[in-house]
DNA sequence: ACTTATCGCACTGCCCCAAT
DNA sequence: ATTGGGGCAGTGCGATAAGT
């Protein structure tokens, strides 16, 4: 999930996603649905299901924004309601994300008195975390809105439909899950942004024929 | 020695905005 | 209207510190 939340209180004049190379046309456009929808009456499911996620994403930063909330702090917020007191380690794994990307959303999060970090007597190591009375009004505030984007994405669906969908989604998941879990026995993993960086640049130079450039990347970080 | 938390860095995706 | 650069949020890897 790579979206971010735009700070500014401009609206977000762009709608569709990025022109999909695969398809040669631009993903769902709030005044063109129906003719991009026509256009593509047999797109894959994994194309879909991103422009899907995309538009869920959006209307739901959108709403979170209003609240100063972002979309990668709703997630752990999200755990938290359910399940307060958990340490950094286990929502990192309730969110399926990396712990340095925990860390920092913490970090932030307690800044902006959601949530406190405390050592407990137990285990001075772990660093378990818990809503503040701030953290936990949000649920009110926040959970209809993830309700209300839900309730727009179906709209005008059947509801045979939905529960379809939603068996079909189950089972891609749990289908893509087994297969890589089988691709971690034959030693395939998902590699790092780095890799893929190292990998395209000496698929590059490969092509170019040029000789390795050694130059280290310029961080665009200032 | 092992586990867990933290930090720095590099990267992607996205948005904004000035220049053309 | 389009394009390219800059900036930001989010993410993951690797290294290191600190606790068990």
């Amino acid at each position: 999930m790579g979206g971010c939340v735009t700070r500014s209180e401009d609206k977000i004049v762009r709608v569709g996603g990025d022109p999909d190379p695969a398809l040669g046309i631009d993903p769902p456009t709030s005044v063109a649905g129906q003719e991009w929808r026509e256009a593509v009456p047999n797109d894959r499911l994994a194309h879909l299901v991103k422009d899907a996620l995309r538009g869920l994403s959006r209307g739901l930063q959108m709403r979170l924004t209003e609240h100063d909330v972002s979309f990668g702090h709703w997630t752990f917020l999200r755990i938290l309601w359910e399940h307060d007191g958990l340490t950094q380690r286990e929502l990192s794994d309730h969110a399926g994300l990396m712990e340095s990307t925990t860390f920092s959303a913490l970090v932030a999060m307690e800044k902006l008195g959601y949530v406190i970090r405390r050592h407990l007597p137990e285990n001075r190591k772990k660093v378990h975390v818990f809503l503040t009375p701030e953290g936990h009004a949000l649920k009110d505030t926040l959970v209809p809105l993830a309700e209300e984007v839900n309730a727009i994405a179906v709209r005008g669906v059947d509801p045979a439909d939905i529960a379809a969908t939603r068996r079909t989604l189950v089972a891609m998941v749990q289908n893509l899950i087994a297969d890589e879990a089988d691709g971690l026995k034959e030693q395939r993993r998902m590699p790092s942004t780095r890799q893929v960086s190292r990998i395209i640049d000496r698929s590059e130079r490969r092509r170019n024929g040029t000789k390795a450039a050694g130059a280290p990347r310029v961080s665009k970080a200032p």
